[in-house]
DNA sequence: CCTACCGATCGGTAGG
DNA sequence: CCTACCGATCGGTAGG
């Protein structure tokens, strides 16, 4: 029973929100959780509400350090199949800070709220140059609506952890691949 | 100011839960909606849990109604459209009960949630049913797995009001023929 | 539907 | 990180 970092405290309200929701969460079930009491954690944090700025800012930049790497690939359609298995690697390796990062952004203060919305969108935009590109090298339809496309891409994406299970029929890399497939003819290419 | 139904105070619920969440809503919050006091909700229903149950179970029957209509519709594909536009109408002309639905089941007690679980998986078992219609009739692909393509096409359609707005560039009309035809081609048939 | 409340729990603090 | 608290708010009730 060694102490607690500050990134443990930050760890478990990642999980408990994930799992039970900001306002759903006391600082004692925090407590509960991390084996010491509720007013403890107030040693190591300032309050409930930087918890989740510290949980969703942690999603932010998993997914944010996945679309750059997904860039440096070479060609379109390379970009976007490392955009899709990267997105997926992201939720199922970090699923607490992802699910929070993705349910809870609406309980930020306004001001941090902005901030995030400005991050989620900078991240839609990698994807939509990613289809422009494809677009660009015939890869995909040339009438393609391309907003369209990154909103259905990251909608199936973003729900992935809620019904995938790692021990199921379908293997990670296995569903990676498919929805890439998926999205690819969805939008007029040939895998 | 005539006096509040019970279904005043259900969709009063409804459009809490949706944007502030059921935890983040309290039945004081809930009377400042309704122009009435907190206490004065128990004079229409049990409790706060009754009217989670009420807001969710009366999203389902949306979705129900929307999912037996679509299986009237003659052919595979006919129905697959029609499922689509369906859910789509259904989100949008109901946003406040089906993103109730749809995010705050985890907060329903446990045996109420199991319920819903199973509404849940029969309404994906239409789509699949759709699925395994058309991929009969040659609408679609042999190699389709229709497990995961139902994922798909439900992950797209349940965050469309997450971001659809009536008074944007696409209309609802557009979106719903938009996404029967980004399904159709990712699971390989031609519109 | 309001008045007047209840015990429980909330986020958070002072001091060690 | 604990002890010992604080005022505020929570879901809910009795009685009208």
């Amino acid at each position: 029973m060694k102490r607690l970092s500050k990134d443990d405290i930050i760890a478990g309200a990642g999980r408990r929100f994930a799992t039970h929701g900001y306002h759903g969460t006391s600082m004692r079930d925090l407590g509960d959780d991390l084996g010491i009491l509720g007013s403890s954690i107030y040693a190591h944090v300032g309050g409930k509400q930087e918890l989740l700025v510290a949980v969703i800012e942690g999603g932010a930049e998993h997914f944010e350090a996945s679309a750059r790497a997904a860039l440096d690939v070479e060609g379109a359609s390379g970009q976007l199949r490392a955009f899709i298995k990267g997105h997926i690697d992201v939720i199922l390796d970090h699923r607490a800070e992802a699910r929070t990062y993705l349910s809870e952004v609406g309980f930020l203060d306004p001001d941090r709220r902005a901030i995030v919305a400005q991050r989620r969108d900078r991240y839609e935009m990698y994807l939509v140059e990613i289809l422009d590109a494809c677009v660009l090298e015939g890869v995909l339809r040339k009438d393609v609506d391309v907003r369209l496309a990154s909103i259905y891409t990251l909608s199936i994406l973003n729900l992935v952890d809620r019904w995938f299970s790692e021990s199921g029929r379908v293997k990670r890399a296995e569903l990676s691949e498919d929805v890439y497939r998926f999205v690819l003819r969805g939008l007029g290419g040939t895998p």
